[in-house]
DNA sequence: CCTCGTGGTGAAAAGGATTTCACACCGGTA
DNA sequence: TACCGGTGTGAAATCCTTTTCACCACGAGG
């Protein structure tokens, strides 16, 4: 039924010290053994809790890191949240998450709090290659760090997908099933990940065709990387004279798009082969005969977290790039296209 | 490039007013129209951001508040999420996301945090009934709303499904559908809505049988929650001499795990009847046969934050529980067991 | 002409912890 | 005995903003 708060100056009354020393149990300073733990009894009996603002404030940085995502119900990030999460359990550091929504306005709001609260790092995956600017962030030397994407002429450390690799083996993986005409549906134009997924696709088929790089658009599609976008990109498609007999899709949600219009079009794998950029949320388990590309999506907050940990004790100076590798997760038993 | 901090006291310098003035400037204080407008461009002009973390301090509150689910990777929560920060867009209060991870710790941590950060307010989905302890918050008068759980004997506001009417709806369907041995694979026992969907199961179930109460728990199951759970829980359901032929999940990540072990078991719906208490995620899409209990989360979210602000803002003063009905979503085209 | 009220302003305190600085004390060495 | 190094301690400054309070000036009313 505490309803006032206790303060250092309370807890050094009561333990017959000064406010300094307080702090200094509580901050590992030099104490005497005996004083230190009159003090913590003090403490304990008052039922001190430090405050925090008052903390950062004298600090000059709070104990909190920023993660700012753009889409909080894309399991591929909460899966990346997972493994910043634990990263930073194991310091004294807490975790806040920021959804931007894909929504660059939201974003530099957030990117503002996370000034203004002096946040200790933050780590973000940019809801835009050009327009996200960490400047006032790393002017002031907070350290941050871009997972994912990563925003254009930001001198900051990240960490990323090979995403011109997956696009690659995705593809090269779909011919040697046997398909002829595989088209590829990817994200937004100009942005980074779209751009190099589609470039992975391009460079295995002409590989495939031996070098004859007829660059041929029409199976090309770009979309906005959200259910609604890959189902209309894939009913386009399917619409085509000659429609594709596979498409390579360049993440989870249009994934699910695209099943949707093929189950529409009553055309289901693996009679059309459907190769997906990042993991079908749950869909391996209700319907596991889907291929992926799969995506470490922990291991990247895993390593954004510890980069940015690296960073804040000052340790590396030159900025660090992280490239993770993907890994195909093969999952059809019955591969290929019905022989004709 | 400009690296240190400018603070109010720059902008007066700069204004030749005094940091008070700066101040009223900021917050809606009066102050003549012409000195206003020079402080706002001495302001710009100096890339004044003001530094939040004095402000929370000297106002004993800041300006975010906390939402503290217990799983970020179920998008019942994140639905939820989006809930709670479309809510609070409209205000100046920026949404920060912890995920306790069903982890009575890691919520216990966080809720030091919040309150140790001054947190404005604080919505949570309680990762434990009785452990749960909201006191030093409630104490120190910081507001708090329980969403989707309620801690017992906390005395704040809460926004619920009503989980018992839901449950009876539920199995009410299956019934109708023609099932006779229906089963219920409920959460945690003492979870209160594990109980409430498993007690409005037994009701529909009662109400069928015509009063003859006969208790029986052969087809009762209670597992966690999440996806293994509901698989471990299927499998034994199949096990039985004389298996259920059809099945009300108490929650969607459930269903997925009871869709794998009915796969594995070669029986699928409608064959045997599934109800999630719960939109499956995307399954809707990827799955279309599947018809669940649809909960109202992103509601559940908007009214939460709704209800945090009008605390906020000192309105009212008893404790509020607001209940939230669910809505069945048919979905199956061939509803019904095989006929025998 | 004097008084009262009011609206705008600045000086200064407050908010709670950290950290610098100076000092007191103690043991050991020359 | 005098001096020195080291260690633990407390007083006070500091972090930046909000807010109280006193004050001034100005306009209106008696």
């Amino acid at each position: 039924m505490r309803a006032q708060l206790v303060t250092i100056h309370d807890v050094a009354r009561a333990a017959g010290v000064s406010p300094a020393t307080v702090s200094r149990v509580f901050n590992g300073g030099k104490v005497t053994p005996a004083r230190a733990l009159s003090v913590q009894e003090a403490a304990a009996a008052l039922g001190f809790a430090p405050n925090r603002v008052a903390r950062s404030l004298r600090k000059q940085r709070s104990s909190v890191i920023a993660l700012i995502i753009p889409d909080i119900e894309n399991p591929f990030f909460t899966s990346l949240a997972r493994g910043v999460e634990d990263a930073a359990q194991r310091t004294s550091l807490s975790v806040v998450l920021c959804n931007s929504d894909e929504d660059t306005d939201k974003e530099r709001r957030y990117l503002e709090v996370a000034l203004g609260e002096q946040m200790a790092g933050v780590i973000v995956a940019a809801a835009s290659q050009d327009e996200t600017d960490l400047g006032p962030l790393t002017d002031r030397r907070v350290p941050v760090v871009a997972v994912d994407r990563r925003p254009r002429d930001a001198e900051v450390d990240a960490v990323l997908v090979d995403n011109h690799h997956g696009g690659e083996v995705a593809t090269r993986h779909l011919l040697q099933a046997g398909y002829h005409r595989i088209a590829c549906i990817t994200g937004p134009e100009g942005a980074s990940t779209s751009e190099e997924r589609l470039a992975g696709h391009r460079a295995a088929l002409r590989a495939a065709q031996g070098g004859a790089a007829a660059a041929d658009d029409t199976y090309v599609r770009h979309a906005d990387f959200r259910v609604d976008g890959g189902r209309a990109a894939m009913r386009e498609l399917l619409a085509l004279p000659e429609p594709p007999d596979a498409v390579f899709v360049a993440n989870n949600l249009m994934t699910i798009g695209v099943l949707d219009a093929l189950r529409e079009a009553d055309r289901t794998p693996p009679g059309v082969g459907v190769l997906s950029f990042g993991d079908v949320p749950w869909a391996s388990l209700v319907r596991p005969s889907l291929t992926a590309v799969e995506l470490p999506s922990y291991e990247l907050g895993r390593t954004a977290a510890d980069l940015l940990l690296q960073r804040m004790d000052g340790g590396v100076s030159p900025v660090q790039t992280v490239v993770l590798r993907t890994k195909l997760q093969v999952r059809e038993s019955t591969a290929g296209p019905a022989r004709s």
